[in-house]
DNA sequence: ATGAAATCGGCATAAAATGCCAATTCATCA
DNA sequence: TGATGAATTGGCATTTTATGCCGATTTCAT
């Protein structure tokens, strides 16, 4: 576990660059100067500095899964049978390298130990991903399936504080 | 709800090109053609076909949100007494308006009716989202929360099919 | 095989990114 | 309050990239 450098300190400039950056990952340097009201020079200074210290991970673009052909996104809760650190690291591995897996977190306060999220053509594909691959991990106690009906909110903007 | 035209029929560069931009949003359309082994014009005209057809829905920028402040993420599981339009609706903008949120999941299979994902910067900010917002909108009748102890797959990348 | 439509590569032009440097701003301390 | 140094800005020249157009090639159906 690596601990960057500093926190960096952020400005009104870099507030705005990162919400700008949110949203529109691929905006032009220049047109995001003019946004946020510097000249394209310091502009991108910012912007790279932003990157270097890892505050800005990356940048991706966003598909629909649904033309892609994935019209079912499921939530599925996973029990462990015993909290050992192979156990976990097995299933952790395993389940890396299933591609329908998009999400998979470590949580509490459920009776599970896993939520993952994963993205599946239908209801067939969903079935053969549950018994065939995921409670076939070694250590998988339980699994409890549920379906995203709709999308309400997708994935916000992180405000910058202060 | 329009639905767009016609299913694009998707090739093995288009599918390159999906998977590239999913990993690396801001690439140069340049490199992104030496790497499909295209040369950069009919590249860039099938990303702007993507781009329009609706299968890119956008870009973003990732930003660390623990580097950001935010250091806890919570799954809220909510339930809502009386299963009307007019209550749903209504707790989808009042949910929609706070910017911990990051995502509102409708679902089925639980106990609940929504699952929220919100970041916040300490326990104090949860407990203060949870009880004077959350809780408070008309209709919430429960509500669960499991804590993020890790995230061990974030957002992979959508394999583009056939 | 043949014609039409789709797609490609190359090229000229426009736009954007990049690096450098003088000028300006900001903060600190005497 | 004024001066000094550090940090940051804006402008400019240069390099790189994006964009639009066109003839050449490929694809496909007939």
């Amino acid at each position: 576990m690596t601990k960057q450098p500093a926190p960096p300190a952020l400005d009104r400039y870099d507030r705005h660059i990162l919400e700008i950056l949110q949203r529109e990952g691929r905006i032009s340097n220049q047109e995001l100067a003019d946004r946020i009201g510097l000249s394209p020079s310091p502009c991108l200074r910012r912007v790279r500095a932003l990157e270097e210290s890892g505050l800005i991970v990356g940048y991706r673009a966003r598909v629909d899964s649904r033309r892609l052909g994935y019209s079912l996104t499921a939530l599925l809760h996973i029990s462990m049978d015993r909290h050992t650190p192979e156990r976990f690291a097995n299933f952790e591995a395993q389940v890396a390298a299933l591609p329908q897996v998009q999400e998979c977190l470590l949580i509490t306060g459920q009776e599970a130990d896993y939520q993952l999220k994963v993205v599946v053509r239908d209801m067939d594909d969903y079935q053969n991903l549950l018994l065939n691959c995921i409670t076939r991990i070694e250590g998988v106690s339980g699994a409890h399936s549920s379906f995203v009906l709709r999308r309400v909110i997708d994935d916000t903007v992180l405000p910058a504080p202060e």
